[in-house]
DNA sequence: TATGAATGAGTTTTCATTCAT
DNA sequence: AATGAATGAAAACTCATTCAT
């Protein structure tokens, strides 16, 4: 602030006692960027989102605070990188695993979608929470915020309207059901209390045939 | 802090000659409570529970800062009683609307608490978000956290596990179902993008009666 | 920033060994307001506007740094603050003291203008480049920012015309030579290295009658 | 830190077959100091000094930021050297000009001396603010801070005494008069508000002369 | 010489909580 | 019981300066 008053910042490492090798100090943005992600990801699994600080997150990332804002211009960019990622990641996940069964196959792209999306959750359980912690969140995309929406239940409406077409299945609406699949299925994984990975992909299984395949 | 039915404190009144007809700014503290909870409420709505300040608080309320920690030790404890008294409402009517049918009408009864739970949090699906951010918030208790669970899915585990046993239908996990089934209803609240109030509980009950009462 | 890890403040005192009289901790908005413009004051002149931190200026008023914004929205809020009440202050003494000469001794109250202003620069000298340290600050107000300008080359152009419609002195320009005058005068007070007051009064007293009085 | 006439280093050029077009990288000290400074007060002028960041000045002048401290120490240094070369310029234009009037015709050096600040604080009138903010930028070098002063005032005090001396007018204080009339100058630049520079240097010197040559 | 990633002290501002009246 | 001024521990973010490459 003041023209001839500021502090003269010095050097000062981190840690590393040697520095035997390489570890250049200087790293690509990539990766600092991936390991501040990182870094934060695991202090908002443990703390929570709201109580996690930057300082933390540099500090559990080993490097200055100032290097934080190098990558991310606000706190809650990083928060939204995560949430892209995460997301990114799953829907692409979705897309290979489920292209993979034949078009005309909707029992078993059904299975399929449900099982990938139990595994991406499962796996990354904590993101969930932490990434979809307001309430629409996994809204659809509306005309006010066509931005909205996570693709997933998109897609399984879609894949719902297919088998429904096809005489797979009868739905009276489809993108209903595929949300209630899908919250349904979130909160399975929530409420896991003790329950094993094999128990409940069966449970969930089993559920989302109840509900899809009904013959009513 | 106190009990609840306590007489206002005027033992000036009588005697005192000034302020004969304003309200007396002693109140009791069952009241001060509810009116502090009232504006929280109303604040965390419209502006989101972090972005609270127990300052706005208390000038919604018309108290001073310090009359919020005569009622409240903190600013977490007023969420907790928030949230507590959201889920003691929607438990009570849960119960007593429930508890109008007769104990062998099991259709009957799950219909009815869906009605409730639907119609609660659609009314207060502010609420919703606003208190039960937290992945878990809504999970059984747990040997770990043994407080937690709301009750919701306990009721209707037991409703699903009653039907079973009579027969009216059959499901290999009523637990995971009755999760399935609370989460479900809850996503189809979230994403509700001008669907009305009527098409919305007629989509919830089809689904419900789709996942509970399937032939298989 | 965290729902449930704000940290617990403390009481902790400001100095005082004993608080045998009064001294109430808690001090009118009006006094506190007065003693941390003061210390401000102070601070900017030693160090200057731009090196001063709100922290330093609340340390030297013995408050903490929230009880600054009890009084100031923010830092710049006490800058504008310390300027109005500058220019207030003087402009008010101006206009009672000038009020005083009767109205036709245009001399007297030019001279009279001169000394006031002379005074309250020499004592508030540091106000001065404190306050009005960007280029344009003693500009006259214009079309575009009426609010502009501080009054007193506005009131001595004033009573320069008036000087001139009454033949006391002839001046092409009244304006331009109020300004002139005016930044001329605290030049000189901004020179005056070593000169003592009385000296420095004569002086600027000499000028200002031979640029206004000069029978060219 | 290096002369300056220094040919572009292009060892590699006649041998290497690239960058056979492209600019050298490596530029003579001197003219990247002059980039830099260019860079600078043009950000300076449009945002102000305080604002204006190491950083934005080194993207302006296309280098990179490590490359600024190779030309100055300290954002300071690069605020000194504005400073000095305005100045500078300002001395040798005033001495070129004023040096080719005869000696002995003051009243034409006392206009010329009056024009060409007029002109360059005109030109420059930017600079002046941003450069001569604090109080006491203009004044003379005093015991306490010898390098003070700047050169201005005391040319001018030179050339009144001499004025004086020579019978061309009669003036009690030359120094005190430098003084006021300088600033009185500034002032004038700083106040004009929509007067064209015909009328401004009309009226700066008519002003000089009232003050000046005042017959008293 | 040039680079730009990294540093970390320092700044403003917020706000839960306390406590003297 | 009620008040609200006072407190001070953070938090997010900035930026001059360094230094390994």
């Amino acid at each position: 602030m003041a023209d001839s008053s500021r502090a003269a910042p010095g050097g000062a490492r981190t840690a590393g006692p040697r520095r035997a090798t390489k570890a250049p100090r200087t790293k690509p943005a990539e990766v600092r960027r991936a390991e501040l992600m990182a870094a934060a990801e695991r202090l908002f699994l443990s703390q929570g989102v709201e109580a996690t600080t930057v300082a933390q997150i540099t500090r559990a990332a080993g490097v200055a605070k100032g290097s934080f804002y190098l990558q991310f211009t606000t706190r809650d960019e990083l928060l939204s990188a995560l949430r892209r990622r995460f997301l990114d990641d799953y829907l692409e996940e979705l897309d290979a695993v489920v292209g993979e069964v034949p078009e005309d196959h909707h029992a078993a792209r059904l299975a399929v979608w449900t099982a990938v999306t139990l595994s991406v959750f499962l796996d990354g359980a904590a993101q969930r929470g932490l990434l979809f912690a307001a309430p629409g969140d996994y809204a659809a995309p509306t005309p006010a915020s066509p931005g909205g929406g996570n693709g997933a239940v998109e897609r399984l409406t879609a894949l719902l309207e297919a088998g429904a077409r096809a005489g797979t299945w009868r739905l009276p609406a489809a993108r209903a059901t595929a949300v209630f699949l899908f919250h349904g299925l979130l909160g399975l994984l929530d409420d896991r209390a003790g329950v094993d990975r094999e128990a409940l992909e069966e449970a969930a299984m089993a559920l989302v045939e109840r509900l899809v395949l009904a013959s009513d």
